[in-house]
RNA sequence: GGGAGUUUAGCUCAGCUGGUUCAGAGCAUCUGCCUUACAAGCAGAGGGUCGGCGGUUCGAACCCGUCAACUCCCACCA
């Protein structure tokens, strides 16, 4: 069959990802093997696919594939995440799209609706993870509120009350004024916002006669505040004890401008003098600072927002207001009546939140906490001493400072979909966390015994998303609904997770505590930390900024191998990556030449000659050099891929495959125009490219089946085809390789210069100790320079250009005219390098100090450079002469 | 304020235990080639004071100190 002009990666991608499916390659059971279990990180059910899935999932796919063909049994989970927030706020806005407030919903109503949604459109990503030739273990797809889970949720939930590790508090917590529900501290990104510092007059109370004051001093006190619609709920004023400027003011009272309220002025030292005016207005309900600082004063409370961010009765003025309609407001009246007296620029970190972008309000209410420290123990040291590996290692320092300083998780959220917190209320305020309705009455009927069933209400929020993926490793093969089952027992730990470092702690950090706490064990042995992909510019990517590509288009423009190829080749271990389509294109190029080299192969098919197994004078440097080749390099991609350097690993099959087999072998065994090819050298081709073809695999799945069916007919699949032990390396054989290689260069180096057209033969004579290698390689080097014959001599050859290589000398016979003056530079050129390089290769060998402290084997390679400068500097000494 | 990281060719990065001609790769650039697999290609070339300074050492891109620039994380003064 005539082959295609270029790889068709739209109709190859299609047809074997189904070909693996219907195979049912991807799916694993357990068995006598060693498993290898990666859970993906589960993508907001909600998500499309991104730059940054991308590459979390091409390397997990990577690992996997690597895996399955080493012989283990690989099992990589897929599902996805119900992602509270983020899954609410589409369904929130659906509705408003279809003119259906939330509000206007019961919560059954609502779920419907949130479902339904989910069924429609989440997963989607999943579809997409099998575009990108993902090969996940479909049959065993989850999702954070399947029915078995959701109810592992609640019983973690359950177990930990009854422990103790949870209990409900009243708190200042990140309060999200969109989407009106908590948010723990690391859903809040802070970012530098351009505010205003505005400074007012607090007038002092003079009436009070306890409290009267010289009048000497001015009869007002000036705060700074970024925040003046907050003064309402102003219930003191602070300053530092030792603050000479106010401290005839200690224990006196002040009025908060526009509803003059009456505010003591105490004292603490959490002021810093030296910002603004050194006087601080304390807002407890407004600010987490001052909220402490209440406490410790028992000051009063006053919260004047409503929930969503409106100002409530409690301010008494600009009721209803939105905060930042109301602060211009305020600002505005607190001019007019005078009480402004300058604004300055300031900027500061604000709080936003991470899903809405708003800003963040410091509420004051009661939720749900985790007690980390009671759980934080066994993850902290486990990855400490190395028994949970991070990769890049620098990771573990940010671990531990988070583990040591960790702070109570915030797990309710005032939100309806996820999983509802089963605590139940009685109209009195008790309260009893259980499973169901009828056990948590029995509960509080042991204590109160005067409610029925329809007197509790059940809490209205969800769990934080976080709360259910930290059981993502165990619970996807049932390890805490069914303990001890067969999957758990086989995959779990599981060995290898994959995430972006911006997670270390909402989730990496989570899954160790609750692995230990509830499997007493790791979860997993490594974890790797992949880079951001940033854009050219090194911005990262984002919706926002509209620099994240489409990654569907490109994987049809480009074909889902070269995508793979092209965020893996620009991404270094443990850095982020500077990600540009130019390098899906290189992927592209790659393909192409594969495809080239197949072609070329092909075409030999048909044209053999000889016996399977060559005769004793037969013996073939190329084959010989290559096998050693690939031997060699997959002794290194072992190493790259033990340290996660799967940038470097793709490198290195890039270039055996380009260079070392499409520019030197290929070329190498190439037959002469219309010449047959020896059979076993042909067959050994075909034997390499095969391999060629596994090692790429991982990277690069859809190009490399299809080759690999391309070159024979077989019945087997290169996906589940089991890598080969590597052989001990030929070291003379590779040696002389690169000698081959070396002078092939230089004489072609000698062409270019000497104005040699490519299609000029020449004559080559050697000069070598070595003429046993070089007839090894003889017929090799005269097709590569394109020379006529090639002999040896023992004298130099007049009229001819001189190279040297190594020890050799190499003289190309031509009937061109030889420009003279041009080889004379060259060889000076060299000539003065090598002088160069000797008299410092001396100097090392006349230190005394080196001789006497370096080892032996370094003075001994020191000597032999100085020996071989020697006589390569004789012998270019001698060719100039000749000139 | 605390911590981490980065700085090597025009760009993006390797360089692992200090020692081989160690200053590398890819991309980009330049030169010559439509050579019968591939111009999405082939052959060849040029290009760097390894951020600055100081130290340790026989020997430093690599170890130590210091300064500078940039990036990130954590905690934040209203």
């Amino acid at each position: 069959m005539e082959l295609s002009k270029n790889f068709d990666h739209a109709t190859a991608e299609q047809k074997w990802y189904q070909h693996w499916m219907d195979k049912n390659y991807f799916h694993s059971e357990p068995d006598e093997r060693e498993p290898y279990t990666i859970v993906i990180p589960p993508p907001n059910v909600t998500g499309v696919l991104h730059m940054g899935h991308c590459l979390n999932n091409t390397i997990q796919d990577i690992l996997i594939r690597r895996a399955r063909m080493q012989g283990k049994n690989a099992c990589w989970v897929p599902g996805t995440d119900h992602a509270s927030i983020a899954t609410e706020a589409k369904v929130v806005q659906m509705l408003r799209e279809r003119g259906i407030a939330k509000s206007s919903l019961s919560r059954e109503d609502f779920l419907k609706y949130a479902w339904e949604w989910k069924e429609k459109y989440g997963g989607i990503i999943l579809q997409q993870l099998k575009k990108m030739g993902c090969s996940l273990d479909w049959e065993r797809t989850s999702f954070t509120m399947d029915p078995g889970y959701y109810e592992s949720v609640i019983n973690v939930f359950i177990d930990l009350f009854n422990k103790g590790y949870i209990y409900r508090g009243k708190r200042m917590i990140h309060w999200d004024v969109k989407a009106k529900t908590a948010l723990s501290d690391e859903e809040v990104i802070r970012k530098e916002t351009q505010q205003k510092l505005y400074y007012l007059k607090y007038f002092l109370d003079r009436e009070s006669p306890s409290h009267a004051l010289p009048l000497t001093t001015p009869d007002y006190i000036t705060i700074a505040t970024v925040r003046p619609e907050t003064i309402m709920g102003d219930t003191a004023i602070c300053v530092h004890p030792d603050d000479d400027r106010y401290k005839h003011l200690h224990g006196k009272f002040a009025f908060v401008p526009l509803i003059n309220r009456r505010i003591p002025i105490i004292t603490d030292e959490y002021v810093t003098m030296e910002f603004g005016t050194g006087a601080l207005k304390v807002t407890p309900a407004h600010d987490m600072n001052d909220n402490q600082l209440g406490q410790k004063h028992n000051l009063e409370v006053v919260d004047i927002f409503n929930e969503d961010g409106t100002l409530n009765e409690a301010a008494q003025i600009h009721i209803g207001e939105d905060r930042f309609e109301a602060r211009k407001n305020i600002v505005r009246e607190l001019e007019e009546k005078a009480f402004l007296l300058k604004t300055e620029d300031y900027t500061s970190e604000v709080g936003y939140s991470e899903r809405t972008d708003a800003v963040v309000e410091p509420r004051l209410s009661l939720q749900w906490w985790v007690d980390m420290k009671k759980i934080s123990g066994p993850a902290l040291h486990a990855v400490a001493d190395d028994e949970i590996k991070f990769y890049p290692a620098k990771f573990k320092n940010l671990y531990r400072h988070w583990m040591e300083n960790i702070k109570d998780w915030c797990i309710s959220r005032q939100l309806w979909w996820g999983h509802r917190i089963p605590a139940w209320y009685a109209p009195d305020g008790s309260f009893a966390v259980a499973v169901t309705k009828e056990e948590a009455l029995q509960k509080l009927t042991m204590d109160h015994g005067r409610w029925t069933i329809d007197d509790l209400k059940q809490d209205e929020d969800c769990l934080d998303t976080w709360f259910s993926s930290w059981l993502w490793p165990f619970e996807v093969f049932k390890g805490y609904s069914d303990p001890g089952n067969k999957d758990v027992n086989y995959y779990y730990p599981t060995n290898t997770v994959v995430t972006a470092p911006e997670i270390i702690f909402f989730w990496v950090a989570r899954m160790i505590m609750a692995g230990f706490e509830y499997k007493g064990e790791k979860p997993f042995n490594e974890v790797y930390f992949t880079g951001i992909v940033r854009d050219k510019q090194g911005r990262k990517m984002s919706k926002s900024l509209g620099n994240s590509p489409d990654l569907l288009a490109l994987i049809d423009k480009y074909g889902a191998d070269a995508t793979r190829f092209g965020i893996m080749i620009s991404s270094p271990a443990g850095n982020d990556l500077l990600w540009d389509e130019s390098s899906n294109e290189q992927g592209l190029f790659f393909n192409n030449k594969i495809w080239n080299a197949l072609k070329l192969v092909k075409m030999w098919e048909g044209r053999q000659s000889g016996a399977l197994s060559p005769g004793p004078g037969e013996k073939n440097f190329a084959t010989a050099w290559f096998a050693n080749r690939l031997n060699e390099a997959r002794l290194e991609l072992d190493t790259q891929f033990k340290e996660f350097r799967l940038s470097e690993a793709l490198k290195t099959i890039y270039s055996l495959i380009w260079d070392d087999f499409c520019s030197w072998y290929l070329e190498w065994v190439k037959p002469g125009f219309e010449q047959p090819i020896h059979k076993s050298v042909y067959e050994k081709t075909v034997g390499f490219f095969e391999e060629l073809m596994q090692l790429l695999h991982p990277f690069m799945p859809f190009i490399t089946e299809d080759i690999y069916h391309q070159l024979k007919e077989r019945a087997d699949d290169i996906t589940v085809k089991q890598l080969g032990v590597i052989k001990p390396v030929d070291k003379a054989v590779l040696t002389n390789a690169i000698l081959l290689k070396e002078v092939i260069t230089a004489i072609r180096d000698a062409r270019v210069k000497n104005q040699l057209k490519p299609k000029d033969t020449i004559k080559l004579h050697i000069l070598t100790d070595n003429n046993e290698t070089y007839k090894s390689i003889e017929s090799i080097l005269l097709k590569q320079v394109n020379a006529e014959s090639v002999s040896y001599t023992s004298t130099t050859v007049a009229n001819s250009i001189t190279v040297v290589v190594q020890k050799d000398k190499f003289f190309i016979e031509t009937t061109t005219v030889l420009d003279t003056a041009s080889q004379k530079e060259q060889l000076q050129k060299d000539l003065d390098y090598l002088k160069g390089f000797l008299v410092s290769v001396e100097k090392k060998l006349g230190n005394e100090r080196f001789v006497q402290n370096a080892k032996p084997d370094i003075i001994e390679i020191e000597r032999k450079k100085k020996a071989d400068a020697e006589e390569k500097i004789k012998m270019i000494e001698e060719s100039l002469s000749f000139l």
